[in-house]
DNA sequence: ACCCGTTACTGTATCGATCAAGTGCCCGAT
DNA sequence: ATCGGGCACTTGATCGATACAGTAACGGGT
């Protein structure tokens, strides 16, 4: 050995090549092209190897000259729990594992929650051919490490970075006005609307309009666009319709919400929730304040999630497909790793109305 | 460049070096020693770096040379739907997610679905600096190969390798015995066991005790061992012990199992189940052949999985500190990849008393 | 003036594997 | 007898970075 000595020599290709008497390369082969050797010549290197305690090809060695490190990241700017509990990002998380799968590449998890250094994560220096980028606000300073690296970066729904990334969403300002369309169709003009979280900085409470169109969560911001598009339509006006922020996007965040938004403005007879997480939670509000759904509350929820359609009573939403969110987002890594060309997807949205909305009744009109 | 040219000339640390006329190792020290430099020099060079666009270190250099990974791969046998899914699997990942967190790795997902080759995965070739074997049955090809790399591994509860590798578990047969006398303490004489999977085949269907004590999976013989200890001791006579394997450990295999087993032993007052999900599933079906809950049907789980306590009725089960175990394995991981050593470490379980077992009526007893 | 420790850097020796090009040989076709 | 071509293998170069030993310059203490 050379300078740094002092472990048990180890054994590599040249180790097997030396003792059967070929090249490095023709050890090298046995493991990457089996069928350009002799079968007699293979299973002596195999035993050999076998002999010498050969390991196989070592990783290192192998992606520094292939330059292919085998493996995906995902990045998350959520506690790591996020990811295993939420379930739009299991939804999600589905997706990418079938595709991965299939590609035979490793999934490599990237938490970094807030509060965390990047410095001090596995993010700047992990070795990944890519990353997939879930949902992370602009201002994050994870986005500018992985940027840096410049690798293949696919986006999902999270900052829209243009033609550097490839991206994948949905038409969010569409979907929102579906779902405000839905609610005005029945006859509600006092809706109120409910978001999870706007910016980094997660304080529940309520909201002006100008500050939601300031939020430096994209989505929300498109997604108020939306909303906005259909209520001016119908002559809502926009300066006294009720917002509110949750502070996260969870079930007990749209209870505490929901509870917060009802007490206040119980002339609110429907509500448009950033998802159906929040949905949900708006629902437990409702009833705990002796409202009956959907008669003297409607909800709608966002995203479509299993729970959705078995919730009680269920839940009108805008179906976004979040299994193929993840696998699309995965087969465009696995493309711009491949030929280096970034696209764009937008993947299609649809009303799903089920009993968690109702025409406005005559008790709930304006006398 | 060299023999295989065409692309474009990269940058590295050499090309700072030079640009900047200092030593490569210098430059190196700039990112991971910023210490061993001054302000000055150290400005120039990340002023160089940025102009000539060096993205920092390259993963696969570094590793070569320091033999660092950075992350740790998560072996799993199941779809790797089941990670996110599967409530005994997220909370454990919760765990590893924790202490992976804290010391600043990846956390590379593996998974190895039925029927794959593993030698088409990354399970192979992935760059990992040890692997966390979770729950995988003793005969599973990806074992071998996992195995063969000579990275440290910990398995968690399934195969026992002995002092080749870290194991973390928990005293299955103890914990058994406990669910078992529990009931037997009840007065209950007729009592079903549901397991869930026995080995990789997975047909439904009842198992005579001969087939369970040749399962090759450990968890289910062992804890076969701990009903038997039990039972045994209060002279139940084991050959006619109801058996039945659910063929999966979840609660539609729990409820299909469920209603065979009681619909073919309806003398059945009380059922010993291998998991909460499959207590939960056969709860169902004891609802659904109108038995009712705990008078006239008795149900133990194993695991204590959040849901057990919130279910109707509440579970009584088994603990076993789950997401401890995720901790606990990623630290014995990191420790073995530090120094070399493994260790065992059983963790504690406890019999927790809920609503779903009750004292064998009148009514119930043989006449 | 001398000793000795510290700081800030340089130079060299690898780490292990893969790729592109080349070599020798055998075989059938011309 | 010669040529072309494919097979089976070898050679030489290279990927990018870090560990370690070494050294020049400096400065405080006596």
């Amino acid at each position: 050995m050379g300078h740094d000595d002092g472990v048990v020599a180890r054994v590599t290709l040249q180790t097997v090549a030396d003792r059967v008497g070929v090249s490095r390369t023709t050890v090298s082969n046995v493991y990457n092209r089996p069928d350009q050797l002799g079968d007699e010549l293979r299973n002596r290197i195999l035993g050999a190897a076998q002999e010498l305690g050969y390991r196989g090809p070592d990783a290192a060695g192998r992606m520094l000259r292939t330059g292919r490190m085998g493996a995906i990241g995902l990045l998350f700017t959520e506690d790591l729990r996020f990811v295993f509990t939420d379930p739009d990002t299991t939804q999600f998380m589905l997706g990418v594992a079938e595709t991965s799968a299939l590609a035979g590449t490793g999934l490599t998890l990237l938490p970094v929650p807030l509060g965390t250094e990047v410095s001090e994560t596995a993010v700047p220096y992990v070795a990944v051919d890519g990353y997939l980028v879930f949902s992370v606000p602009i201002d994050h300073p994870a986005l500018e490490t992985v940027l840096r690296r410049g690798k293949p970066v696919v986006v999902v729904d999270e900052p829209d970075l243009g033609d550097a990334t490839s991206f994948v969403g949905i038409d969010d300002r569409a979907g929102a006005k579906m779902a405000a369309e839905h609610l005005l169709g029945l006859g509600h003009r006092k809706i109120g609307i409910l978001f999870g979280r706007l910016s980094l900085d997660k304080t529940p409470g309520q909201r002006s309009r100008a500050e939601v169109h300031r939020a430096s969560i994209r989505v929300a911001r498109d997604r108020m666009q939306g909303f906005e598009d259909a209520l001016i339509e119908h002559d809502i006006d926009m300066e006294h319709v009720v917002i509110w922020e949750g502070g996260g996007n969870d079930p007990d965040s749209g209870r505490h919400a929901g509870l917060d938004m009802l007490e206040r403005h119980p002339e609110l007879t429907a509500l448009l929730c950033f998802s159906d997480q929040l949905a949900i939670g708006a629902a437990q509000a409702g009833l705990r304040l002796g409202r009956q759904l959907p008669n003297e509350l409607s909800i709608v929820g966002f995203d479509d999630i299993p729970r959705a359609a078995t919730w009680d009573p269920p839940l009108t939403t805008v179906r976004q497909p979040l299994v193929d969110k993840g696998r699309v987002a995965a087969e465009l890594l696995m493309e711009q790793i491949k030929d280096g060309g970034t696209r764009r997807i937008e993947l299609p949205i649809e009303l799903v109305v089920r009993a968690s909305t109702a025409q406005l009744s005559d008790g709930q009109r304006p006398s």
